[in-house]
DNA sequence: TTGTAAATATGTAATGATTACAAAATTAAA
DNA sequence: TTTAATTTTGTAATCATTACATATTTACAA
C-alpha cells in the first residue's frame, strides 16, 4: 500500500510536480501492478476523481514514462500498458486472456555493454517479452 | 536473393497456400530485412502490384504470423512491423529515426523452459527489444 | 490578500492503424 | 464446363491515442 506522501515524494525525486491527478495516477500504478492500460486506469479512478479527464490520463502516463517513473509496455498489439514498477524484470502475456504477469530476468544476460561496443549505440531501455498461455488458459489449448 | 521458387516452398512448408500476392509479400519480406510495417509493405508492392489491396496485406500478414511463418514485432507504440526473419534473434529500435535493427541474442539466457515450470506456463514467443539511440543518432543527444 | 502569469486539467474533435464485412475475382474440384 | 471454396478487393467501421482550444488551478509578486 503506497501512501500518498509515499508517492508524492517518488515523483518528486522524478522532478515531476505532484498534482492531486497525478498522485492518485501513479499510486494507482504502484497498488494495482497488474499492467493496466490507459483506459482501464481512467476507468478506476474516474470511480473515485468523476471529473478526471482521459486526457489527462494519457498526458500523465505521457509525462511518467517519459521522465523514467513508470514503464510503457509495447507488448500487446492494441493497446500501451504501464507498470509502476521500473526495477529490472521481464513480462509474459497470456495470448488468451490477456493477462501480464511478471517473470525475473537476469540483467547481465542482456549484455547491454557488449551491444552497444559492437554496435555503436546507445541503450536506454530494454523489454523482455514472453507470451503463451498461462497456467489458467493452457489447457484449453492442447498443452 | 530469394527467388519466387524458394518462397513459394517456404509458405508451403508452412501450410499456406502460395497465392500471387502472398508470395509477393512474403519474398518482399525476405528481401527487405528492414521490419517494414503493413503500410510500408504495401506502398512498396502497389508500385509493382496496383491491384494490391491493404486489406490483403493485412490478412496476409496476420495469416503468416499466426503460421508462424514471420515475427509481428511490438516494438512500436505506434504501428506493428513485421520480421521475415524466424531465427532467434533481437532488435534494436532508435527513439529518433525509428531504424529497426537485429542484435544476436543467446536464446539460452532466456530460460525459457525454467520459466516456464515456475509460473506453470507455456511460452510460445519470446521477444527482445533494446531501444535507445543508433549511431547515426546518438550525437544529437549528447551521447 | 490580491492580481497575474505559468502550469495543469478538461472536453471535444481529429488522426491513423487496424479490422469488419460484403461483394468480386480467382482457383479447385467434380 | 459448373459449382463450390478460397482468396482478394474496396469501403466503412472501430478504437486507441493525440491535437488543440478552453477552463481551472497553482505559484508568486506586489
Amino acid at each position: 500500500m503506497a501512501s500518498i506522501e509515499k508517492t508524492k515524494q517518488y515523483l518528486t525525486d522524478f522532478k515531476i510536480h505532484p498534482s492531486f491527478q497525478r498522485i492518485a495516477i501513479m499510486k494507482y500504478l504502484f497498488e494495482n501492478p497488474v499492467h493496466p492500460t490507459a483506459d482501464e486506469i481512467h476507468t478506476a479512478l474516474v470511480a473515485v476523481i468523476p471529473t478526471l479527464s482521459k486526457t489527462t490520463v494519457y498526458n500523465t502516463l505521457s509525462l511518467l514514462s517519459q521522465a523514467g517513473a513508470i514503464k510503457e509496455l509495447t507488448i500487446d498489439e492494441k493497446q500501451l500498458h504501464y507498470d509502476g514498477y521500473i526495477r529490472e524484470h521481464a513480462h509474459f502475456r497470456c495470448n488468451n486472456c490477456g493477462k501480464i504477469i511478471d517473470v525475473a530476468i537476469d540483467n547481465d544476460t542482456l549484455k547491454i555493454e557488449s551491444l552497444e561496443k559492437e554496435h555503436n549505440i546507445i541503450i536506454t531501455d530494454t523489454q523482455v517479452f514472453y507470451k503463451g498461455y498461462c497456467n489458467e488458459c493452457k489447457n484449453k489449448f492442447n498443452y
